[in-house]
RNA sequence: GCCGGAGUAGCUCAGCUGGCAGAGCGAUUCCUUCGUAAGGAAUAGGUCGAGGGUUCAAAUCCCUCCUCCGGCUCCA
């Protein structure tokens, strides 16, 4: 038989061949490097075999896939620590992750001082380098080997349906495990357990709840070191310190959980990207509308969010009637929609809302400005005809997209397609994901499809931001909506001069405010743009001499608009700029009786770049033109 | 909501084997008027998250609650 190559070459070797004897065929040194391998993309032990056609890839220590391999592994060391310390912790599962790895155990009680002796046990298994073994046994065997484990019983019940089950032993322990592994403990090298939490049981929140330690691993102690201070590092970035370091917003206990305070620095960010978002929705044919923050809960019964939300949404009490804030804008511009006859002739119609909404969100996902209680959602629904949805799909990508790129920001783009339970017919829900999927590949657009994971009142287009941490948070959406007009009769005229139902869509730029302005923060490292800086400019008299002149290079650079404070506190040139630099600013500018009695200024960016005797007018139109422009770095002095 | 960690001055944090609540930064006042990343001195600033308990004595030990952090689950 054959098997296909990463060059697309083709082999063909004996039948029964395992990736391992694909690796000795290909060449010995080869063979003798193998860890494991890929079987049609999947990452299999060296042991599996092949099949006719298969597409193999074999996996050295010189491939990506090895720190996967190795991780695995590490979290083998992890748990034969754990259970040299703990003989009766149940082990259940224990995977590779993009950080490192897990293992959810059961039946042990940890906390955060158990992980240094059970780390330091791991060390000693590392040391003594045993050699990782790859065992075949019986189904009847190795449920008796886990008499007492529960866990394991079911993944050997649910999922080995082949009479033999593989375990990998070192020294005298063993875990059931599919493999692969490393050779030997050794090849572990470094490990470091980072996080104790607890995780349910298949992922499923009724059934048992397991401890999860999670921890990381590399070849070598030098490569560890390097990834703990990247994770430092990224914590340097997290907005909620940079919140604080900027005065840009707080969310003081007293006034409830999720409910950020915006101060005067965060609320000049947030306001620049709401006259962004609006020049936009203005361009493209949006109409501005408003509706308050709550409503008889008669309203959200017709939406339909009262019987799938009730529990999440703030509910009011008013004269023996019950109120609710709104946890989305839909209905009340559906509402809106509703007041008058529309002719086939006025769709599509675009109503745009800055909504504030609440959803009262489960207290441990409430995290900074990324999961909170209220939140402004840039929000857009659009009313279209069935045949004006692709035309209308493609056109809020291509806003999405002008938005993310003039940030800077990469962007995971997902299809999100008919999930089991729905509304609307076979014929619609194919044609809608039909469109979005058109639209998604002749904009050349690179997706994933997470098939059944729609609303389930239409397909949508999700798009995904990380965070410093390499998290990763909904950010721009467009959804169909086949639900909502149905629930609120929405109707206009056809040319037939018949009742037809129009189709909603729902859209938003950002996402939420509150979500975008986060991932700003730690995209950017609080280092706005000058367009989306706070203070834009600081000028720093060298002595009280020159504060006359100081305000006067104020106000010139405040008759365009621009953000500009003197910093007149009696403190030396040197901390004048150490402060400035710490506080972000995008540029400084110097100005002593020598600019004063040339009507100049000396500018000093955030890169630490100095330009001298610059006429003033120059700079000003410069930072017009940076201004308006929305470039994403100081440009004034060209880096030389 | 679940498991683990944490909450002390405006900020960052020390004190926590029980014995007078601390430091640095910031703020205020005074001196200094300074040329490209911290000039000097003094002063003020606290219900130690909240409530209860143990004790002669609690920031420190115990209980309950609140809030935050990391995961899990959820996310219209």
């Amino acid at each position: 038989m054959t098997v296909v190559l990463p060059d697309g070459s083709e082999l063909s070797v004996p039948a029964g061949a395992t990736l391992e004897d694909v690796a000795y065929e290909i060449g010995p040194g080869l063979g003798r490097d193998t860890v494991a391998g890929k079987i049609d993309g999947e990452l299999v032990s060296k042991h599996a075999a092949v099949h006719d056609g298969a597409h193999v890839e074999i996996v050295t220590d010189q491939s990506d896939e090895y720190l996967q391999v190795l991780r695995h592994s590490a979290a083998h060391v992890f748990a034969q620590a754990l259970q040299r310390l703990y003989p009766e912790a149940k082990l259940t599962i224990g995977p590779p992750t993009d950080e490192g790895f897990y293992y959810d155990v059961a039946n042990v009680d940890l906390d955060e001082e158990d992980l240094a002796e059970i780390e330091s046990e791991m060390e000693s298994i590392i040391e003594a380098d045993y050699d990782i073994e790859r065992v075949e046994r019986s189904r009847e065997e190795a449920l008796s080997i886990y008499e007492d484990n529960e866990f394991k019983r079911q993944i050997l019940d649910e999922e080995a349906d082949e009479e033999t089950v593989t375990f990998y032993e070192q020294d005298d322990w063993q875990d059931l495990c599919q493999g692969p592994h490393v050779a030997s403990t050794g090849e572990v090298g470094a490990v470091e357990l980072l996080d104790i939490s607890a995780a349910y049981w298949r992922g499923e929140e009724d059934n048992e709840t397991l401890t999860r330690v999670s921890g990381t691993a590399f070849p070598s102690e030098k490569d560890l070191e390097e990834f703990l201070e990247l994770r430092e590092q990224a914590k340097e970035r997290d907005h909620r310190k940079i919140g604080q370091e900027m005065d840009l917003f707080s969310i003081p206990t007293v006034t409830g959980p999720g409910l950020p305070l915006y101060h005067p620095n965060g609320k000049t960010v947030l306001r620049e990207l709401s006259e962004y978002a609006d020049r936009l929705n203005r361009e493209h044919g949006y109409d501005e509308v408003e509706t308050p923050h709550v409503f008889r809960t008669e309203l959200w019964k017709q939406s339909g969010h009262y019987e799938n939300y009730k529990d999440d949404m703030f509910l009011l009490d008013v004269n023996d009637e019950e109120y609710g804030l709104k946890p989305m804008n839909c209905p009340g511009h559906a509402t809106i929609f509703d007041q008058k006859t529309w002719s086939y002739r006025d769709l599509p119609k675009r109503y745009f809302e800055n909504g504030k909404v609440y959803r009262k969100e489960q207290r441990g996902e409430l995290s900074g400005l990324s999961r909170v209680w209220s939140f402004t959602i840039d929000d857009g629904h659009l009313f279209v005809r069935p045949d004006q949805i692709r035309r209308e799909i493609e056109t809020v990508i291509e806003m999405i997209f002008e938005v993310v790129e003039t940030v800077g920001l990469d962007v995971e783009v997902a299809l999100a397609t008919r999930p089991e339970k729905s509304v609307g017919s076979d014929e619609i829900w194919e044609s809608a994901e039909d469109q979005l999927r058109d639209v998604l590949e002749s904009g050349g657009y690179d997706y994933d499809v997470e098939a059944g994971d729609g609303a389930f009142y239409g397909p949508k287009i999700d798009f995904s931001f990380e965070d410093a941490l390499g998290r990763l948070w909904d950010g721009p959406t467009v959804q169909l909506d086949f639900n909502m007009p149905e629930r609120f009769d929405l109707s206009y005229t056809g040319e037939d001069n018949e009742e037809h139902r129009p189709v909603m869509i729902h859209r938003a730029l950002y996402g939420s405010y509150e979500r975008f302005f986060m991932v700003l923060i730690e995209h950017f490292n609080g280092n706005f743009p000058l367009w989306l800086a706070p203070e834009q400019v600081r000028v720093l008299p060298v002595s009280d001499d020159t504060l006359g002149y100081a305000h006067r290079v104020k106000n010139a650079l405040e008759d365009v608009g621009l953000r500009v404070e003197v910093e007149d506190r009696d403190w030396t040139v040197g901390r004048k700029i150490r402060e400035a630099h710490d506080d972000r600013l995008p540029y400084m500018v110097v100005v002593g009786g020598d600019e004063e009695e040339a009507g100049t200024v000396s500018v000093r960016d955030r890169f630490e770049n100095e330009r001298n005797d610059v006429a003033l007018e120059e700079f000003v139109s410069h930072l017009e033109t940076e201004r308006d422009e929305k470039r994403v770095e100081p440009d004034f002095i060209d880096a030389e």
